[in-house]
DNA sequence: CGGCCCCTGAAACGGAGCGTTACAAAATTC
DNA sequence: GAATTTTGTAACGCTCCGTTTCAGGGGCCG
């Protein structure tokens, strides 16, 4: 029921392939980014929550398919690639990776379009887990536990901590970026895939109503830490278990 | 949200280009500077933060993809090269050296400033490599010990010290930069990322309140000194931890 | 040595950012 | 469809921070 734009990523080396597919999908309703190689995807995604990649198999350095094959073991996004014409190894190859569907370049921009809804479509609205990647995977810091696949959290003590599903994202958000700061805009991103309006203060008040359910003292909290003018940051290591 | 204008560092040998950069930079909002060459490029790095560095390609000496090399293993500031018109080598070494993105020369200022927002919009507003727990996170100096994953100061005594976003980046910025006189320019960039207004005395303040935390004679302060005319001092040396 | 100027320290004030509560709308459950 | 829970918005108060202002003190000159 959640009709809010989808927020694709595309990764090429082309330039112009970038920008032309990039503005294309703006000026069709959706939200779009670009990234030249496989770090800056990766640097992309660390902060950011998309629906679906789309991925070029050409690219000097890490190609497509391997980083199709990183984003299938990570994530849970569906990817789109794009091969060279004809070349029928690069299809197989890309479906067998885990790829959602293929486009053989030079391609129509409302072809690409079409298969997009229809990846997305396909996929279904339930697709994604939002935040996290490399999930199945307990979070621990300090003691306390978020368990990603049952979307619970236990105190030290091992009791469970009921949250909402706000809180639960909030926190699942800082728990895969640990000391970081991250501001209101990217908090948002994460945990509701939304842009920040103008007055937005929902983050503050879902952050209190986390922190009174984690922190020891709320009004001095050590785990979650305000970082004035900057944003927010979860203030201890975080570790896989 | 904090929204201050982005600042970038252009290291190129031709002075022309580099003097028509930094000033068509400024005239659309952005804070800019120059570095010649590698050991300037440091130089200016070392006491300053920036968004974005520019790098030419084709420099004598220390050429761009050392340079970009470097910064990828340092910093965490995305790049943008430089590169000859056409030369498919030097852009594919480019982009496996890390950077973000590049530009053949001859360029329309236009666009690498189309490519500048770009890149910020992707890299985000904070792009530093998660800290491994147990990585060398403290810094110690007489004893006190500044925890900078955590952003906590405990006195000799291992006691917590509360102290404000800004006084925490004050003394972050004395700690990395011990034994050295910074003026209030290079203070205000490295704790706000921002230039001085004519008489902005706000570093003096927030130094005074800061004292008065951390230096056991406020009148006297031994930690960090005066430098009539110069700026301040961390007077004591830090080691990490 | 004394007077002057300029630099710095610190108090005071006001504005902005943030935490929290209250309330209303929306979603979920039964 | 009603009751309950969750979530966003508005509002109030507190804290932090920048600016202003004044006082003290060091350096330079005579």
């Amino acid at each position: 029921m959640t009709d809010r734009p989808p927020h694709i990523l595309i990764v090429d080396d082309d330039r112009e392939i970038r920008d032309l597919v990039t503005r294309f999908l703006r000026g069709h309703g959706m939200r779009a980014e670009s990234a030249a190689d496989g770090g800056a995807m990766r640097r992309r995604l660390r902060t950011g929550r998309f629906d679906l990649v789309i991925l070029d198999v050409m690219m000097p350095g890490e190609d497509g398919l391997t980083l199709c094959r990183e984003l299938r073991a990570a994530g849970s996004q569906p990817v789109i690639m794009l091969t060279a014409l004809g070349d029928e190894t690069d299809r197989i190859v890309g479906l067998e990776m885990g790829a959602d569907d293929y486009l053989p370049k030079p391609f129509n921009p409302r072809e690409l379009l079409a298969r997009i809804r229809a990846v997305l479509r396909r996929s279904g609205p339930s697709a994604e887990p939002p935040a996290v990647p490399g999930d199945g995977a307990c979070l621990v810091f300090e003691g306390w536990r978020l368990d990603t696949a049952r979307r619970e959290l236990r105190d030290p003590e091992g009791v469970l901590v009921a949250l909402s599903a706000g809180e639960y994202d909030l926190l699942a958000a800082f728990a895969t970026h640990p000391q970081r700061v991250l501001n209101r805009d990217q908090l948002l991103d994460l945990t509701k895939g939304r842009e920040a309006a103008p007055f937005d203060r929902s983050v503050d008040v879902q952050l209190s109503r986390l922190r009174r359910k984690i922190e020891p003292d709320p009004a001095n909290p050590t785990l979650i830490k305000t970082i004035r003018g900057g944003g927010y940051m979860m203030a201890v290591p975080v570790a896989r278990a």
